[in-house]
DNA sequence: TCGCACACGTTATAGCATAACGCAATTGAT
DNA sequence: ATCAATTGCGTTATGCTATAACGTGTGCGA
């Protein structure tokens, strides 16, 4: 999905999560806007909705939290799952693509005959700096 | 994590996803025990946070569900990372594992330095049935 | 018998997400 | 220019998911 030119809540939001350094639940991004006349939880959803149908915002399932892309020169739909490794002590989030993972789950979808239409990889735990 | 022998009320919310034929949100669950005393989500709660313990039951992240092991003699925790096939339209869930998967995100949090303590990894789409 | 751990029950509250309505701006034929 | 369709937006209300906080009872070892 390429992203057409973003509207002005679309580009508010999106840019709350671009300066964040970390994935923020939409509860929280509505907080930091509502200097710039947001008032209600729709606002940032509907939003949110496009963005991640451009691919520009990612959704981690497990902390219902939402985080830019980390590769915003490639099309991360492009080339195959995205996976992320969560912090849940600092909070940070990297995020990683790994074509054999991809291939290995395709594979099993396929001699399942499953129609995969979205996949989640998500590993939580500590990163470097806080496991120390 | 070996099961002991589970209280009245784990007994009840293991029993009620046993029987279903897919995932079930705590409050279904809480709906189908009300008949049997009870009244909180906090009951249900409870008992699937020792279930999930236990290892006889797991947490589908990206739909909020919990759904019964479907390996029981096995023990799940013990051969690695559990993935999901879940199908969007009939609500069936597979469960599988995969060690090549497991090897290559393990190599991936090793050069990290990322200590992993939980992998989600749950495929959305529609079952071979759905899908025809 | 005392202290502790644990399961349980209840009420209240917090956090996440969408339904439903209406309005305004845009677009793109006719 | 006009009409219809689409899209974004604002608001109110509601629904779904999860946990906090407090109290009770029971079993068990020190
Ligand atoms: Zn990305
Ligand atoms: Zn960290
Ligand atoms: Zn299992
Ligand atoms: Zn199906």
């Amino acid at each position: 999905m390429n992203a057409p030119a973003l509207t002005k809540n679309q580009t508010l939001v999106f840019e709350v999560l671009e300066k964040a350094d970390g994935p923020l639940s939409a509860y929280t991004i509505l907080d930091k806007l509502r200097d710039h006349g947001f008032r209600a939880p729709l606002q940032v959803y509907r939003a949110l909705e496009k963005l991640l149908e451009y691919g520009v915002v990612h959704r981690l399932e497990s902390i219902n939290a939402f985080v830019a892309c980390a590769h915003p020169e490639q099309n991360c739909h492009s080339h195959g799952i995205v996976a992320f490794a969560i912090c849940e002590s600092c909070g940070h989030v990297m995020e990683f693509h790994d074509h054999e993972v991809d291939h290995r789950l395709m594979d099993w979808t396929r001699g399942k005959k499953f129609k995969a239409e979205k996949t989640t990889i998500e590993i939580r735990g500590l990163c470097e700096a806080c496991a120390a």
